[in-house]
Parts: C-alpha cells; sequence; structure tokens
DNA sequence: CAGTAATCGAGACGGTACGTCATGTCTTAGT
DNA sequence: ACTAAGACATGACGTACCGTCTCGATTACTG
C-alpha cells in the first residue's frame, strides 16, 4: 500500500488552490458541512475532482487548510504575526478584553460555520483533531500561558499555579457553551468566569 | 409538507427496538460512528431497514435514545434515579470524588465512542445538540448546581456565586480536555482543576 | 411446504370481493398496471392487504378474476350466456361483423388497459398465460370454430379445413395489430383480412 | 423537466457495455425476465449500478439494446446485412421454409427468453413497444413484404392483395401461438397456413 | 342466544430492489 | 506535467412494495 508518486508542488496551480479554499470555505457557510462535498467544492471552484484529491487527502483537511488560511490572510492584512496578549498590569482586565473579543468572533457566523465543522470532524477523526488543536487552539492557548506566567511572576498569580491548567477555567467555560449550546456567551459571562477563576468559588 | 402518518407505537416491537439499539452501541464502539451505517444497524439487529426508518429520523437519532436507554437500564440496575451528588460538608472532597468517577467515564471505550460520536454530531446538527445537551448533559449538571446551592447556604460559597456558572470552572475544562484531546485527564487533574476553581488563582 | 389451511369460502366478504375488483379495475385503468400494486388495490378497495393475499396468489390473479367478473356481469346484463356467432348463412358476413364488433372492444380503453395487462403478463408467467387463455381467449375462439365448421358442412369452406387453424388467419393478424400496435385497426382492416381469408392471396 | 446533461458517449466504456449486455441475457435466460434486476445485472458485468442507469433510462431498454446487438452480432459473423427472403419462383415453398426457420427459433430458449421478455413489457409499455417493432419486428416483415410483392408481379399473387396484410396471414398466427401458448407450432402448422393462405379457406 | 372461531381492516414487520448521490480512482483532452 | 472534465466501481441513502404476521373488532355459525 504505496502512496501515489508524490506531486510536484512546485507546479502547483495557485488559482486553483485559492478558489478551492474559498468555494469551501463559502459552501460550509451557505448549506453547512455534512452537505458540503468534494464535487460541490470541486463544481464551485471550476476545479477538477483530481485537483482536490490529489492535494488533500479527505474534505475535512480541505476545509481546515482553508480555515488557517483564512486566518493568515487576516492577519497579514492586520499587518502583525500570531499576536501575544496585551499586558497592562492588571490581569483581570486583560483577560476579560481578550475574552470579549473572542465571544465577539464567536458570533460572527463566518467564523462559526467552519470553526464549528472543524471542531466536530475533529471530536470523531482523531488524526484532524489533533491537527485542529496543534494548529489553532494551542497558539490561542499559548497567549494565555504567556499572560498568565507573566502575571505569577508579577505576582498576581499564585507561584504553584499550573498556567495551562489554569486558563482552563475561562477558556473551556466559553468553548463549551459556544460549542454544544449549553448556555448563552455574552460580555458579562466572560467577566464573570475571570473573576471567579481568579478570585475562586470559596468565600476569601 | 407533511409528515408522514404517525406510526401507531402501541404495536411496536419492543424486540427490535432493543436489537436495533444494541447494535448501534455495538457499531459505534467497533467500526466508529462515520462508518456506522443504517443498514449496518438494520444488518446487525436483523430487523428490516424502513423499522429504523419509521420510527428514527436519522442515525443520530437512533444513536442517542440507545444511549440513554443504556443509561436508564444502568440506573435501573442501580436501583435508583438520578442520583444526586454526595454531601459530606466537605465540598471539595464530593467534588473531586465526582469528577474522579467522570474520568473514569471517559476513559472507558463503551462509553466514549457514543457519547463523543453524539457530541459531534451535535455540534453541527443544532437540533440534536438540544437534545442531547436536555437529555444527557443538563441532569448531569443539575446535580452540581444542586451542591453547589447547598455549599452556599453552609457558608462555603459565596453568597454572590452563579451556581450554573461555577459548576463549569471544572466541568468545562474536563470536557474540553476529553472531546478535543487538548490535554491529558486524570485524577490529579480534576483534583486540581477543584482546587483552583474553590480558591482562585490570585493569592489569598 | 403446505398451503396455509384453506380459508373458509363460506365466510367470504362479497362485499370486499366486489370492491378489490372494482379498485383492481380502476387503478389498472388509471396508472397502468406496473404502477398497481397489491397496497394500493387494498387502500383503494378499503380492504386489509390480507384479505388480498388470503384469496389471491398474486396480483394477476386478483385482475383477472376482476377482468372475467366485468365479462360475467356485462352478460348477465344483456341476458344471455356466450353467445354464437350469428349464422345468416353468409360466412363472410357474419365474420365480417363479429370482426367489426371485436375492433370497437379492442378501442375501448375500458376493455383495452386490462387486457392488455393480463396478456402481458400472460406472456411472460406461463401459468397466468394458460389461464388466461382457457378462461378468456379459447370460449371466444370456440365460437369461430363453431360457426366455421357448420360453414364447412354447408360447403362454403373446404372439408379439409381445420377451423382451430383457419380462424387464425382473420383473428391472429387482428390480435397483434392490437396488442404490439404493429399497425392501425379499422372495420375495414378486418373486413380485407376475411376476404384475404377466405379467397387466398393466390388468383382464383 | 429537462434531462441530465447528456453523458459523453465518446467516452463510453466497450468493456461495460458488452459485459451489460451478456449479464442481461445471461439473467433474463436463467431467472426469467422479472427476476432479473438492474442490481443483479450489475454485479453479473462487475459493473456499477449507475454505469446502467447513466446510459439506458429502464431495465427493458437495456435488454432490448443487448437483444439488437445479438441480431448484429450474429449478423456480422454470418457476414451479411438483414438478408432478403429467398425467391425461387415457387411462393409457397419459400414462405414455408423461412416459417420453419421461424419455428425453430422460437422453439430455442436463447431467443424465447429475451424475445418474449421484451414483447411483454413492449405491450404495456407503448413507447418500448414501439421500438420493438420498429427495431426487430418490422425489418423482419419487410422481407415479407417485398417478397409477396414480387409475386405480385410475378402473377403469382392476385394485384389488388396489399402485400402488408397479406403477410399477417401466416405470420401473426405464428406468432400468437408462439407468444400465448395457444396452439402447438411446428413445421407441419406452418405449412398448413401458407396453404390456407395462398389459396384460401372457401372452395375454388 | 350466548360462545367461539374465522374473517375483516389496519398496519408493523423482515426483506429486496429501486433510482440517486457521493466517494475516491482512472482516463482523456487541452494547455 | 498538471489541469478540467467526467466515466467508472463501490456502497449507502431513503422509499416503495412485497408477502407474512399480529392485533382488536365484527360477524356469523354452533352448541
Amino acid at each position: 500500500m504505496v502512496k501515489n508518486p508524490a506531486p510536484d508542488a512546485t507546479r502547483r496551480s495557485e488559482k486553483s488552490r485559492r478558489a478551492i479554499y474559498a468555494a469551501a470555505l463559502a459552501l460550509v457557510g451557505e448549506i453547512g458541512y455534512p452537505r458540503t462535498t468534494v464535487e460541490g467544492i470541486a463544481a464551485r471552484a471550476g476545479v477538477g475532482k483530481q485537483t482536490i484529491y490529489r492535494w488533500w487527502p479527505a474534505k475535512a483537511d480541505v476545509l481546515l487548510e482553508a480555515f488557517l488560511d483564512l486566518g493568515e490572510q487576516a492577519a497579514r492584512a492586520a499587518g502583525q504575526e500570531t499576536p501575544a496578549l496585551p499586558d497592562t498590569g492588571d490581569l483581570a482586565a486583560d483577560l476579560k478584553a481578550v475574552l470579549r473579543a473572542t465571544v465577539d468572533e464567536f458570533l460572527d457566523p463566518r467564523f462559526d460555520a467552519p470553526a464549528r465543522a472543524l471542531a466536530a470532524e475533529g471530536l470523531v477523526n482523531e488524526e484532524l483533531g489533533r491537527r485542529y488543536v496543534a494548529r489553532l487552539l494551542e497558539p490561542q492557548l499559548q497567549r494565555y500561558v504567556d499572560r498568565l506566567r507573566a502575571a505569577r511572576e508579577a505576582g498576581a498569580v499564585r507561584p504553584d499555579v499550573d498556567p495551562r491548567i489554569a486558563l482552563e477555567l475561562f477558556v473551556s467555560p466559553l468553548a463549551q457553551r459556544w460549542l454544544q449550546h449549553t448556555g448563552p456567551i455574552s460580555h458579562d459571562y466572560t467577566d464573570t468566569l475571570v473573576d471567579y477563576a481568579l478570585y475562586g468559588l470559596a468565600p476569601r
């Protein structure tokens, strides 16, 4: 069971690649992920099916790369790399600000549809899930790790706290409410999460 | 656009229903959800396809009911209803104990495969997602709400804390690690979550 | 492999039988034989499917009996048994008259649809075909045999002619044109057939 | 109500087409037409169902083309086109010879099964019936028309006789006996038909 | 004249085949 | 060589009917 001879990437059609990304994102947005088909993407992109199968192993991979590309384009347009979290010295305020922005993103259908589709696929397809986490999720989480580490050094967080776990106290609840519709998401809600997480549930 | 004439539920074959549940759970466990087909379930259950389509609108609904039935059977076997969380007076210890049990459940493939499959389907199929949350998730979460409310009355939790949000501080991180493989899950991990949530990240 | 205990014909519901005949003939006329289903007949007749399967082995048998019943009813209405062919002493005229009536029957859709359907089924289902021929076709043909035999005795037909074969010279062409649409059917056409058959193609 | 985009016939797989013909004829011969299914043909031919549905609208059309192809192959093997009837100058002898050959064909199950199935389908499906007649039946009948016309010019047939009708006197009876099992078919029988038709039933 | 047994309307059941859709591979022209 | 186009084998979809079976509810003989 050998792979086909690897195609020659240098001769790849850039135009087709971009058309495929655009078609994939458009279709997922319009008709939803499950009804989006490779054939549909190919037709919409004006591309042969083989051109998709040559470069991606599966529908989910097309969408993952399309979505990553979208992010990179946005980043390039904004002119910077993966931005660090702000550090004004006020940890609570900084976290609240970033989470409010995340809430806004989650409420934007252009982000919601493909991100949700990829997350769903990732639950059940472990290989894709790992790539989703590594390429999309972890880079974001790392920013919290950095900010929390800085806060720990500044004495705003207890020295024995593991930042990678700590961040989940406010990030995971928001993620779960978003993905599973277990509750409404709002700026108030994330503010509350940050307060609870920083100061604890027990009386001080 | 009317529904088909509703079938007569009183004449429904109990034997077929149980065989379908068993087949659905077995197949999801063995070959995974996406490769589980309605035809496969019917064949395995020794049942006509129409008998599945007569009673369920889609594959995901079969699995949801099968999974719910599994839970009810287990509950009946254990002899009681949805059990309340223990209340020994020590909130931290009680939460840790329950979360440890949840970790064990998540690590059991008999639970993991169908629960994960349903969660994935629920992300993308909002109607199913709402049923999943309402029938499976919320009843569990309500137990935490009750325990936290009791703790608040006992003075172990600050009076202004909303229990429905508070529980997410430790439940959602575990859920996310489980579903998205964003980190290992273990008894130590959930113990840590409880400690962080109760006492906060900031120095006391 | 035994038959089910034969049902008790004395308790059979006459009303259902008639309703089934009517429904079968109506459906074959309206939507054609292949799209007529046992379920459809049962529904239209307001009858359970089992009531059909109890009394007839297959769809074609229902239709055959319905069609026979139709003929008998018509005969009863007309007040007589299977009528002999007229014998005015003029063989050619008698044959032409009867064939003209047959042409009219063939052109009546109420006759055409079920008769054609039964014929088609009979081609491929030999058992049914034999019954079709024995119950419907042969009784008609026998009338020609009788008339030709009388003509032979009267000297209007050569003494060595086999009437059973002779009748086919004008009956079969008409039947084929009707069933297979191999040509138009009309009074002129059947008149011509009789002339050709009686006086031959070769110059006299 | 438009047709699907017509498939590109130049890229059609010749191998599949031949395999489908062979499978269709074999199955009709072995298990009969009604029990022959599109799925069965596809499986036997080692072909996807869609490949059948792409090129033919229905089972009957597959069989019709398979049967036509069979005839063409046989004709090609025999090296000639549709052969004219022999003309030895003796009309009766010529007709008897050809009809004897037809009898033999009708008695060969390899011919009988598909031809009968097509005829049956054609009775009830008028569109197919017309194609059956035009492609299979009429070319054969035309040979009789030609021979009878020649005979008419030679004075062996009365000048006012319409050959297209005249041929039915001996062809239709044979066809009806074959298709509807209304009587045995044999060389004697067809010889008799020719004699009756040429010299008439009435005394000369 | 009640008891009881078979037929009835209804329709769920295990199946088979339908005709459609999408998959991923392969072939053909065109650039 | 890579592309757009699309035919191909495969296999699942959801539907339609098949013929059998199981339900009460009539219905009509029998004891």
